[in-house]
DNA sequence: CCCTTGAGGTATACAGCGTAAGCTTATGAT
DNA sequence: ATCATAAGCTTACGCTGTATACCTCAAGGG
């Protein structure tokens, strides 16, 4: 009986905490897709039974919310003291990072309707980099929303293009130019063909030319008054 | 028994389709959200049992893809015979109000992976109208990931946003400051007092801006090298 | 005209889901 | 040692997608 307890106390189960249960689904979602992330297999991976899960979190959607607040903390914040465009192209840069290891954040969109303090946290010092560099209010917003739009979208094909490594790229142009007569979709077939399906073309490359595209163009507007 | 027979034929029941089955299905998630489309819902719009589906349609799976792409159909391509940047600015605007107008779409990212006929018929669409308009294999698929990154991005973006009418954006944005101490945001805090929360702002109004940006931006490096 | 046939629709059933309600157990303060 | 409280467990309910087997009935060939 004591002994029993002594060894309890041995190795006393270390309690679940929100913290814990966010990045046992985080890891999970990664691992297995957020698709398949159900209470009861979370639940499963921490040693758990489903329902404890709900003493640390209010429901699967506020989880949810939790889980992406954690990803957005993870995204680096626009350094200071260094030049606006390259503290925007840092921040761009690990933003995307961040999406594409955590590709199911980009689809929580419901999430992203109530933002957690990390996600305000980035919005606010993206706009107080924009504004100590010289931009109105006005085209702070106008900043902010082209290269979010940018980022997100990016992010967004990235995930849902259906090939994840080169080899991969290979085999589906293949079986697309298979399937449909070649001239049906002209264009796309020669792209694919004559660029894509050659040399070391990778998708996440042409993040930086967008970027690039949508940065210097804000320079040239940043003092204009919009 | 004659007469019933007769009856029966004077108003045969036409039977489902995919058509039909794909168009109640986007009219159900326009109307109610997509997370509330279940089959038995569905089936009961359309006055049949859930199973009976599964006679048009392989899946659930299989009809979020037809439904993605009946979306798809009804974004303009890019018209012949203007401008590329005109053909391109029309052609955004369009997907972008689509997208506004079946704002689940953006988010059926596994769709994306197998595009539907009227997906790539879009796509190469865009790309001919780049490579008419002059622009490199390398520069059209530089333009064309930058385009759509944007337009995606924006439509994401403007789905998650926590209002919907500009009457909504006043309610956010104070149940928003008096959240937070208005210490810990500031410059989102200066945002939104000194000017999204006045005037006739609307987040609609910043597509343009970005758009133009990003095509101004492709018109300057169209004959550049890369 | 009858009979077959196959497509369209139904009935039933199952495993898995999120989670409400009530219970037991372990922990830390008194 | 006691006891309140937090952590975890058990059970149960209504919902989901869909496999399987069945029924029904209009169309076409004999």
């Amino acid at each position: 009986m004591i002994s029993l307890q002594t060894e309890r106390r041995a190795q006393p189960r270390n309690p679940l905490s929100r913290e814990r249960v966010l990045l046992a689904a985080i890891a999970f979602a990664d691992d297995k897709g957020i698709e398949s992330l159900s209470m009861r297999k979370l639940g499963q991976v921490l040693g758990v039974e489903a329902m404890s899960l709900y003493k640390h979190v209010a429901n699967k959607e506020d989880m949810l919310d939790g889980m992406v607040d954690v990803v957005f903390s993870e995204m680096d914040l626009p350094p200071q003291g260094v030049h606006w465009k390259t503290a925007m192209r840092l921040r761009a840069v690990s933003a995307r990072e961040v999406l594409s290891l955590h590709p199911w954040a980009i689809g929580l969109t419901d999430s992203r309707m109530k933002p957690g303090p990390a996600n305000l946290r980035h919005h606010d010092s993206v706009i107080g980099c924009l504004r100590a560099a010289g931009f109105s209010i006005e085209m702070a917003i106008h900043a902010y929303s082209a290269l979010d739009s940018y980022i997100y979208g990016f992010a967004l094909q990235e995930q849902s293009l259906p090939f994840e490594t080169r080899d991969e790229i290979g085999e589906v142009a293949e079986s697309m130019l298979q399937q449909f007569p070649a001239d049906d979709y002209p264009y796309l077939a020669e792209t694919i063909v004559e660029h894509i399906n050659k040399s070391g073309w990778e998708y996440g490359d042409e993040f930086a030319f967008g970027l690039d595209l949508v940065l210097d163009g804000l320079e040239r507007l940043r003092d204009k008054p919009s």
